[in-house]
RNA sequence: GGAGUGGUAGUUCAGCUGGUUAGAAUGCCUGCCUGUCACGCAGGAGGUCGCGGGUUCGAGUCCCGUCCAUUCCGCCA
């Protein structure tokens, strides 16, 4: 038997006992006659007592020879420590080791194996086997873990079958680059990995299965963010016979389990709000709702006064930033200067600090009167020692920018508190989006979603104007989670295609089978997916999604460890039929 | 595709306006140490300053290019 016990687990109740542990060598502690050895494993971690006198003179020599992330084995007799250690579980007894049994030696690592590592990022990624030996990331792990049975759990409550759907599968051109994957049986053609397993679930959904659910791994081809992989898991979901009220409880139930059940988080009653005041009060589709400062159209109050710059905008909006009319010129000069970066682009920023005497300061008081500015406050809802950001253009732009403004305002003002969790459904998405480059409209969620019954006239008259019924679901300003209710007849499909500028041709090469499906009896449904990775670094408290999955890929779509993507051999490309345009310079 | 930031010891970083032998911490090695647990003390080894070019009497430092990492914009139905 390589170990009788974790070395997490013993206590002072396991005195006396006679055992086998086994684990990496965190730190040799060498005391000249008294020589200590913390044992990690997943679990924990337990010291190793080594005494001149009472332990043989070679087991001495070869404990102070031990180096760190050696794997040992050590059988001893468990006894209570003379100074203890209340900092870790197991801090109140040691192992008085009698043999000790080097099962592989180790190099010394390239970074610390420590909770504060001082490795680099770069370094982690490169020996990610190392990094996820550090608790911090195993940890991470252990949530997602948690995460997903406690998902399988509650779906499986709720009846949801797991399905399993291909994963080579077909080009289509909308939406996200697809992964390819050349097939060597039919040369010159290609599987594609699917972006979701959309289609599927739908055809499932014809084929009576009524709940379908599964943990599944995606794939798009776009550029890499913290929050977004080429390769990335979802919880896709399908249901038969509902409407979008009964999704919103079903899902909004799912991730009340969860922050139950991980957390012990009651998150009540999850708000809703529709996309057009999404997009007024907070100029985003996935407001942050933790704090206010929502935002105030003043073009009323702010036209006509002979401030070009505002009379010319087809949008004045502005924020009330609570207690900030203390921020110095230079924070506000900094301020300006951050909204006029190209990444947000605004023109400029208008200030307006609500004095404690009564009186404004503005940057633009040359144009405006004490009354005027005054009413702006009013409207905000500023008191003495607010401080009101005004930006202006036109209306997506600025709205854009003032979004940006408010969520750093949130965070340098300490609003975005991590251990709060205001969770929203957004619903009433447009149905269609206008796309400047390819002059047409393209399909906001996509193509198979519904048109709001009221709205379908406008499909003919005004097709941006046409509320779709789909829904997201946002977590303080991340987008968790997104479905609709679905088209499930030949004809509606057909036509959106139509107004998706799909020929008849491609429409029916495309989605012929989905579209044939339909006329075999499609019930109504409708259903979600969320973005299990994104949901874990939620519930970790993190920005970024890489430490919630084991072997993420690096900024470039890379994977330093294995070294991939990688080139193959002219034999594996012949086999293929496949010719490169350029070799590798 | 674009912008910002960074690249100096195994690692994390400092290095001013260009000027002597490039430093600190930590890790590593050696020795000492019987209650440590971030052990302590003493000593030691360890560097092509990402790479290429340029300016200069002289470049870690300035300029150009390039590569890598990272964050953001575009992109992500």
């Amino acid at each position: 038997m390589l170990r009788t016990h974790t070395c997490g687990e013993l206590r002072l109740d396991d005195i006396d006992k006679e055992v086998i542990l086994a684990g990496w060598v965190q730190r040799v502690r060498n005391k000249g006659g008294l020589i200590w050895v913390d044992l990690r494993d997943r679990y924990g971690l337990t010291q190793l007592i080594f005494e001149e006198g009472s332990s043989d003179e070679s087991l001495l020599k070869k404990a102070g020879a031990l180096g760190r992330e050696f794997v040992i084995q050590a059988k001893g007799k468990v006894i209570e420590r003379t100074s203890k250690n209340d900092k870790i579980p197991t801090g109140a007894i040691e192992i008085k080791t009698n043999e000790l049994n080097i099962l592989n030696a180790a190099k010394v690592p390239p970074f610390i194996i420590e909770d504060d590592t001082d490795g680099g990022e770069d370094l982690r990624m490169k020996y990610r086997y190392l990094d996820l030996r550090r608790n911090p990331v195993r940890e991470k792990l252990q949530l997602r873990h948690r995460m997903m049975q406690e998902t399988r759990r509650y779906m499986d409550g709720e009846n949801f079958m797991e399905v399993e759907t291909p994963v080579l599968i077909k080009s289509t051109p909308e939406g996200a680059r697809d992964f390819v994957v050349p097939s060597r049986i039919h040369p010159g053609e290609f599987y594609a990995l699917p972006q979701s397993p959309q289609t599927f679930k739908q055809l499932l959904m014809v084929s009576g299965f009524d709940r379908y659910f599964q943990i599944v791994k995606c794939f798009r081809d776009e550029d890499l963010r913290a929050d977004r992989q080429p390769e990335f898991t979802q919880i896709d979901c399908e249901m038969s016979f509902v409407e979008q009220e009964d999704i919103l409880q079903v899902f909004g139930g799912l991730i009340r389990h969860l922050f139950t059940a991980i957390k012990r988080l009651d998150l009540g009653k999850i708000e809703r709000m529709n996309y057009e005041d999404a997009m007024k009060l907070y100029g985003n589709d996935k407001p942050d709702i933790r704090f206010g400062m929502q935002f105030v159209e003043l073009n009323e109050l702010a036209q006509n006064k002979g401030f070009n710059v505002f009379d010319a905008a087809e949008l004045v909006v502005g924020i009330c930033a609570k207690g900030a009319a203390s921020y110095t010129r230079k924070q506000l000069d900094e301020l300006t200067n951050w909204v006029k970066r190209p990444q947000i682009g605004a023109k400029g920023l208008v200030y307006v600090k609500c004095n404690e005497d009564g009186s404004y300061k503005s940057s633009v008081d040359k144009f405006y009167a004490q009354e005027d500015l005054k009413s702006w406050a009013g409207k905000a809802g500023a008191e003495p020692g607010d401080l009101l950001l005004v930006l202006s253009g036109e209306v997506r732009a600025a709205r854009k920018q003032l979004s940006e403004l408010r969520l750093k305002l949130g965070e340098d003002l300490g609003l975005r508190d991590k251990t709060i969790y205001k969770p929203l459904w957004v619903l009433d998405f447009p149905l269609l989006e206008w796309d400047e480059e390819t002059n047409r409209y393209h399909a906001m969620h996509h193509p198979f979603t519904s048109p709001k019954r009221e709205d379908v006239p406008l499909l003919e008259t005004d097709p941006g104007k046409v509320r779709a019924n789909a829904y997201d679901l946002v977590i303080n300003g991340v987008e968790i989670g997104g479905g609709s209710i679905r088209i499930h007849d030949k004809s509606t499909q057909k036509r959106m295609f139509e107004h998706l500028g799909f020929t008849e041709e491609e429409a029916q090469s495309q989605f012929g089978f989905l579209m044939e499906a339909f006329e075999y009896g499609a019930p109504p449904h409708g259903g979600i997916a969320f973005g299990f990775d994104r949901l874990c670094a939620i519930f970790g408290g993190s920005d970024s999604i890489r430490d919630y999955i084991a072997f993420p890929k690096n900024n470039a779509g890379k994977d330093v460890m294995i070294d991939s993507p990688s080139a193959i051999s002219q034999e594996q490309l012949k086999e293929l039929s496949i010719g490169l345009m350029s070799q590798k310079n």
